[in-house]
DNA sequence: ATGTAC
């Protein structure tokens, strides 16, 4: 089976650098492969597949978590506003990503601030999704048709999930979490296709939200499990899995379709995550700026899953995708777009590090050969221990004059832009091979990251 | 990514 990467000469010399070729490869074997296994652009060694690897696989295929990823429908949400950033000063700023902060508790092992009504609310939520959440209160029903799979993925049952699973999964939904997780005020730098920015809202100078988060601890623990299960699973039904990461089973095993319904939990759970997290930022504007949301011009613009498997129509085949940091972007026409943008093809949205731009794509026709797949943002270059090791004064100078809300730099040095890929050249990729079509490129005012 | 580890 063949695996096909998709980069220049700059970074094709990171690949060498970790084991990520390896690891494509190796999932290149797994039964059932449709080749080719991608590799994104911004690809890094991750647990079994690669970050910035799709993985498609026939019916009669396997399944594996290591494939989806630990942090289960990681994902991006992109608000937009008719506020001008000209107007927004540091002080300004400093005041928005307080109350923020005051609202959606961040940083790992964070409860909830609505657990009260989470835990209610729970069942419905996993099984349900988004809806769930609207109907108690969090936003308004037509943001479901501005996210992926319109925030529900079905097939969900919250008996494929263990008790620890859904003990923390209750306490935690509505938190940021921490690592690469972000809130981020943006301002629209540059217009990159004028026709589809029009479509997406999005004008030069104009004070964007971009939200990053996941499944927390629920999507964490499912993973766990069902890592286990599933390497089992291998044994029992004799397939050869070359690494614990990799662990498998049919698709249409008991194994399988249980991992299956536990994942779409997650998935329910974290486009539900933010949703309520999107809910909460806008209450931080209302706070600071005296407005009304809608007075602001607040929309979700569109929200993505990086990290999940899911069905879908490829080739006249129906293939269970595995992206795992990766996104999908249908081009303009697909059927399976969101009715509102039909003409234009979907918001691929694409975050860079914090301190560096951000850009919303769409995929062409041409994206078919990566099953309708983009990269999920620039990639990480260092590893967290290696990234520890940055300088205040290199860190410092990398975030250049964009606001942040932890106090010491020591705690995100892992996540500084130094720590990362270049974006710019992580997009260039794609585009020069027509694949998609840059609309818009954002940058960072005021980034909230989830550390203590 | 993660109540940061079997």
């Amino acid at each position: 089976m063949d695996a096909v990467i998709y980069v220049n000469d700059t970074l094709k010399e990171l690949l060498y650098e970790d084991q990520s070729l390896k690891q494509l490869v190796n999932a290149a074997s797994l039964p059932g492969v449709v080749e080719p296994v991608i590799g994104m652009p911004d690809i890094h060694e991750g647990f079994g597949l690669p970050i910035g690897g799709v993985m498609a696989i026939e019916e009669k295929g396997v399944i594996s978590a290591g494939a989806v990823g630990y942090d289960i429908n990681c994902g991006v949400r992109l608000l937009r506003t008719s506020l001008e950033a000209a107007y927004f000063n540091k002080e300004l700023l400093y005041k928005l990503i307080e109350r923020i902060e005051y609202y959606v508790p961040t940083g790992i092992g964070k409860k909830g601030k609505h657990k009260g009504i989470t835990r209610v609310i729970f069942d419905d939520v996993v099984h349900r999704g988004v809806e769930a959440v609207i109907k108690a209160g969090f936003g308004k029903k037509s943001d479901l048709e501005y996210i992926e799979e319109n925030g529900g993925l079905s097939g969900a049952d919250l008996s494929a999930v263990s008790k620890e699973a859904q003990e923390r999964g209750e306490e935690q939904l509505g938190t940021l979490g921490g690592g690469n997780h972000f809130i981020e005020i943006q301002r629209v730098d540059s217009i990159l296709d004028e026709k589809l920015a029009r479509q997406f809202g999005l004008f030069k100078g104009q004070i964007v939200v971009m939200i990053h988060t996941g499944s927390r601890g629920f999507g964490h623990q499912i993973a766990t499990d069902y890592t286990k299960i599933l390497w089992e699973a291998a044994k029992k039904y004799g397939i050869e899995v070359p690494e614990k990461g990799l662990a498998a089973a049919p698709i249409d095993s008991k194994e399988g379709k249980a991992y299956y319904k536990a994942m779409a939990a997650a998935v329910n759970f974290a486009f539900s995550n933010r949703q309520i997290i999107m809910f909460d930022v806008m209450k931080a504007f209302e706070d600071i700026l005296k407005k009304s949301s809608e007075s602001m011009g607040f929309q979700l613009v569109y929200d993505v899953a990086h990290n999940i498997a899911k069905w879908e129509i490829h080739g006249g085949r129906r293939l269970l995708v595995h992206r795992k940091g990766a996104t999908r972007a249908l081009p303009a026409g697909h059927p399976q777009n969101p009715s509102f943008y039909k003409e234009s093809g979907h918001p691929a949205l694409i975050p860079g590090s914090m301190g560096t731009g951000s850009y919303v794509v769409v995929g062409t026709e041409k994206a078919a050969e990566t099953f309708y797949s983009v990269n999920h943002g620039a990639g990480r270059r260092l590893s967290r221990n290696k990234a520890k090791k940055i300088s205040k004064e290199e860190f410092e100078k990398a975030m250049g004059d964009v606001i942040y809300n932890v106090r010491s730099y020591k705690d995100i040095a892992d996540e500084s832009p130094l720590a990362y890929k270049d974006v710019e050249e992580v997009v260039s990729v794609l585009e020069k091979r027509e694949i998609t079509i840059p609309v818009a490129r954002f940058v960072p005012l005021a980034v909230v990251k989830g550390a203590d």
